[in-house]
DNA sequence: AGCAAACAGGACTTCACAAGTCCGATTAGG
DNA sequence: CCTAATCGGACTTGTGAAGTCCTGTTTGCT
């Protein structure tokens, strides 16, 4: 069905419910865990989950100890849905021939269309890479595509890739 | 991990070996599930299952009977990725609230992000809908990444879609 | 007419990864 | 120095994909 994984939507919503609600500017935009949970009706552990995710990838900075919390390091303008899915369902690696080791494919040597799947993954990438969460949030949708060859945020590929 | 499914993968391998090899043209290019097995070196009840549904997808026609086998009824130029993954896979639908039902998201009703996955579902479509087989045959991978504002194939949305 | 080859369709079993849950380590605060 | 609140990683569970198999139907060949 090509979803992709449901970590991964929390954690977008869960960026959204950072960014947008900030009623207290004196923590300076530092949020918990079950604040960020009850926000968005995703349970506390999950929430938790995905934000270790995400701080382990520098998206966001933890700060431990009392009156600890998340908060996220960079504008959501400049961070993108590709970013995203890195960071929480590991490298976007389409097929079994990419870089994601671990799973040589056991019919890679007779298979004609080895090495043909980057293209398609780049692609994929590049789609993901050009559309950025403020994106996302102001979406109304406004045609039903936009040209498709405005880049939105413009990382460099190595970003993606690592 | 975002990898889309292994059968999908195969699909592909197998309508490649079907438009490459045609040593004997007296059977008008239809190819039989065991042959296409030997060609690729995916097992048999595994080609048969893409085949199956490669068949019900209107992709390949099938001719029943001895002698029978399968024929791919378009020219791998007017195949487009995309189309191999709704065949397989079904529709694309990356999270919940898009259309693929089902699952209404246990969450939908206060999430901010509820139909924005629209942007980036449109957005991954048409990447995949822009690249043909035979992209993926002749790709040398020259540049890094075509200038992705080319339609390759073009086709309608709606296509996708359905 | 009878037989063999090949597809169609479904159901079943197996298994890996994701989803969710839990408790321990660490640190700011009092 | 102690407490409290939080991050950090490890664990258990469940769902869905992947793969296999079987039976029925159709067609060509002998
Ligand atoms: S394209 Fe070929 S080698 Fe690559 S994962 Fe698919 S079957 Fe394996
Ligand atoms: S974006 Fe919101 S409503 Fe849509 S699937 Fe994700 S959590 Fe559910």
């Amino acid at each position: 069905m090509l979803r992709l994984s449901k970590l991964t939507d929390y954690a977008v919503v869960v960026l959204l419910a950072m960014a947008e609600r900030v009623p207290e500017p004196a923590s300076a935009g530092v949020r918990t865990s079950p604040c960020l949970a009850g926000a968005t009706g995703v349970p506390e552990p999950t929430v938790a989950k995905v934000l270790k995710a995400l701080s382990a990838a520098g998206l966001v900075a933890s700060l431990r100890g009392a009156r600890g919390g998340y908060r996220l390091m960079r504008p959501l303008e400049e961070i993108s849905v590709a970013d995203v899915v890195t960071a929480v369902d590991g490298p976007i690696a389409l097929a079994a021939c990419i870089e994601g080791a671990a799973s040589p494919c056991e019919v890679h040597h007779s298979c004609a269309a080895k090495g043909q799947w980057q293209l398609v993954n780049d692609a994929v990438c590049a789609a993901l890479g050009a559309i950025s969460l403020a994106d996302m949030r102001e979406a109304a949708v406004p045609p039903l595509l936009r040209p498709s060859g405005r880049p939105v945020t413009s990382l460099p590929f190595s970003q993606i890739a690592e």
